[in-house]
DNA sequence: ATTACAGGTTGACCTGGATCAAACCAGACA
DNA sequence: TGTCTGGTTTGATCCAGGTCAACCTGTAAT
């Protein structure tokens, strides 16, 4: 953990994460509730399912992963985040995380407490208003991992991922077609709801296809139009 | 459409719904806010994806689901809906719909203009806490979904589907082992991520093991614990 | 009552992805 | 430089659920 002046006034990812279109002037009053980091090394817990639930993260650099468990020791990665993006949305609603919250790198994250969140977003219009959409995001976001999981083939399931990923790359400025993926196969796996020697097959058949190329974690793309076609093919 | 006085103070689903925990003071503004309410015929739509969001509503009485469709024709439903539950949250993120909402029973809803929400929760601390709440549960079922849609098998999906009716029947007061279900097969299935076939004979297979009686639409849970354990069991 | 029809059940067969098993590869470390 | 290790690829086989098809059932209209 550290303190920090003028976190969020500084920050490179200030446009696409919480204090998105605010004026200086409110953009100082985000700061002062945003006073500390915390650096999480790569196979850290950001935090565990069942904790006291207290505040929300933003993400200043890394990756992390997110996933629930049953009891039975099945496992479920419900979401891969990056930069500018929140964690923590889950535990809100009970005041406990319903989630586990892992680095896949070594990762940076601003710690925002809940209760002055609330606070401040009664305070200011825009901060509200726009917490309120990345809320509402994040049920869009997973109406569609569950159209993927409930209604796509592995091979669409990789595509719309991919897709995914580079989209989300570029909004932060990296490459659109060639970038590292920081999770393993099985985690892929468990977030499409396939097993790894499928996601694998799935990545060498995209290959052969002339889509990607990949080399491990490293994935070029090739034809988006294609990967985008995969997607909206009717199964069978 | 009609517009009503004393909306929410009347109604025997507040402590359900969004106005849980207010003052009767702060209800009373609530039901300020409140002054509309909507009937849907069984079949028709509330709202349709990518028509403008303005307002999120509340199941007076009812039920409904909610549905995504790519574009070459595959859907998924994403919920099912009943009194209490808040319909609209998608809409939030880009202020247009993402999603259809289909009433499958004669239903009523009431009609929340989404910024005078905004404006009296920046007024009621309970009622913006309220809120973030159950946007947040919201996120926090979606990853139920996706933990049901990823990892289980048919019949434990179906399981896990009865339990999660039965429980919110019960937080209605209706009786947890004996109902009616409003929704077919096919529509079970698409949000199961099964074929309505497969969704049959798990009813038959649940049925024979002696969990459930079932006679189309109307079923009676014999064996809550059966369908838990059911839920549980590691997967081969 | 008789018919029509949407929804539900059941059977037979097929297939995509799971499972099991054996290499393979790249980076870490001695 | 070799070897160890976690992750990845690939092959062979299996099976849960999909697909196709026939039939049943309850409701509602005539």
């Amino acid at each position: 953990m550290n303190s920090v002046k003028r976190a969020c006034g500084n920050c490179n990812l200030r446009e696409l994460c919480l204090p998105f279109g605010l004026s200086n002037d409110e953009l100082e009053r985000v700061d002062e509730m945003v006073t500390t980091r915390r650096k999480i090394k790569q196979g850290e817990y950001l935090y565990r399912a069942g904790s006291a639930f207290e505040s929300i993260y933003a993400i200043r650099s890394g990756f992390f992963k997110t996933d629930v468990l049953l009891e039975d020791g099945r496992d479920q990665v419900t979401g891969f985040q990056m930069g500018g993006e929140l964690l923590g949305l889950d535990g809100i609603s009970t005041e406990l995380h319903t989630c586990n919250s892992v680095a896949l790198e070594n990762s940076e994250v601003c710690i925002i407490p809940f209760s002055r969140l609330e606070t401040l977003s009664r305070e200011i219009r825009t901060l509200q208003n726009h917490f309120h959409k990345v809320m509402s995001r994040e049920i869009v976001r997973d109406h569609g991992v569950m159209m993927l999981l409930g209604t796509m083939r592995a091979e669409e399931r990789l595509a719309a991922f991919l897709l995914n990923l580079s989209q989300r790359f570029t909004a932060r400025g990296y490459s659109h077609a060639d970038f590292y993926m920081r999770m393993t196969r099985e985690e892929i796996g468990s977030y499409l709801g396939l097993k790894l020697e499928t996601v694998s097959r799935a990545f060498s058949r995209l290959q052969e296809a002339g889509h990607i190329a990949v080399q491990q974690k490293h994935v070029r793309i090739l034809n988006i139009a294609g990967l985008k076609a995969l997607m909206n093919r009717q199964p069978a």
